[in-house]
DNA sequence: GACGCTTGTCAACAGCGTTGACACGCGTGG
DNA sequence: CCACGCGTGTCAACGCTGTTGACAAGCGTC
């Protein structure tokens, strides 16, 4: 009997890696984590980190490129869309997701890491985005959009240090959310 | 005579290093920019860039960091300042300060920027508007007005690649500012 | 004239991402 | 059965990075 039945491809060394480096790049960003210590964490040689992945920049848009699932939060009613995904953005819940885009942004530095984080917004969120928004426009309110949430997540923590209580997270929510849907019905 | 009157302080050298700094760091970036090459670009020893200022990191930060005038677009009439603010930003004119933040920003990887850039935003931008925002909530509602605006400079390139034409532009600044415009209302 | 301070030079450090040459184990074709 | 090739892993080295320490030159001050 096989101990692990081994995903289409993929040794376990090689998700060893992947799994200290996401783990190690969500915590200390992209510049301040070294390819010597992912290999050290995964307890393998450097040089293996790199014959795996092809460069530190691969090894980074594979492990953080957005796994995230279908996103319901784009079909809900458009009424209240606004407030649907401030509300789905802002969710506790969603924390490590938030970071990770935070980290991409700031490893967007890094031409491939910037095109793959533009080509990720655009066919899970922009591209769906803009099916569904009604009137004219779609494309560059749906852009819009996305910026706004963009600069949602860029900026929250900071946010976050001058709200009191649950109660201004819940004012935050419904402002923005309501300026995101000024953009929704703007067609 | 004296060639140069020398500022309050400042040797030559000292400004030219900070010249090329300021050009190759809005040209490539904070990572791709090599002390080296700051120094090999003003004539000068590496080492030497690291004596006048005391690291790379703080020769961003003092290069980089918001030079901008005291803003007069944040005094406008407050019916029209979340269209006032959006044409301000996407000003042609601005092109390289919106470069400037989106290096900074990408830069924001490294603590000490990060920090440099919250404190300039707050300084420059956020508190002069919270003090102008009518109604409740001004200081939440100033900095997702600050939020908005990141965004959209962090997302512009993307956005403008999908405009057609100048009127295209336009119709950004009319959609983006009554956007806006319903935070600086919600009060 | 000796002191100290700034300004500049040089060689060296440790760390980085990446590469090339080499060793091992294992399934397959002659 | 054995040789081959291939995927996997190891090791030392490359050129680059930011930064440091020891040292020299110029210059105003006591």
């Amino acid at each position: 009997m096989s101990i692990t039945a081994s995903p289409v491809t993929g040794s376990t060394t090689r998700e060893a890696i992947a799994a200290s480096a996401r783990a190690m790049f969500a915590e200390r960003g992209y510049t301040a984590t070294s390819v010597r210590a992912i290999a050290a964490a995964a307890g393998v040689d450097p040089a293996l980190v790199i014959r795996h992945f092809v460069s530190k920049e691969q090894l980074f848009v594979a492990v953080m490129g957005w796994t995230e699932n279908p996103g319901p939060e784009l079909d809900g009613p458009l009424e209240t869309l606004g407030r649907t995904l401030v509300a789905h953005v802002l969710d506790p819940a969603r924390d490590a997701e938030r970071r990770a885009y935070a980290t991409m942004v700031q490893a967007s530095d890094n031409d491939a890491v910037r095109a793959s984080l533009r080509d990720a917004a655009r066919v899970h969120f922009i591209d769906r985005l803009t099916a569904r928004l009604p009137g004219a426009d779609v494309a560059v309110r749906a852009e819009l959009i996305a910026a706004q949430l963009g600069g949602l997540m860029q900026g929250w923590p900071t946010i976050a240090e001058t709200l009191a209580d649950d109660a201004d997270r819940a004012r935050v929510v419904d402002l923005y959310g309501a300026s995101i849907q000024a953009l929704v019905d703007a067609g």
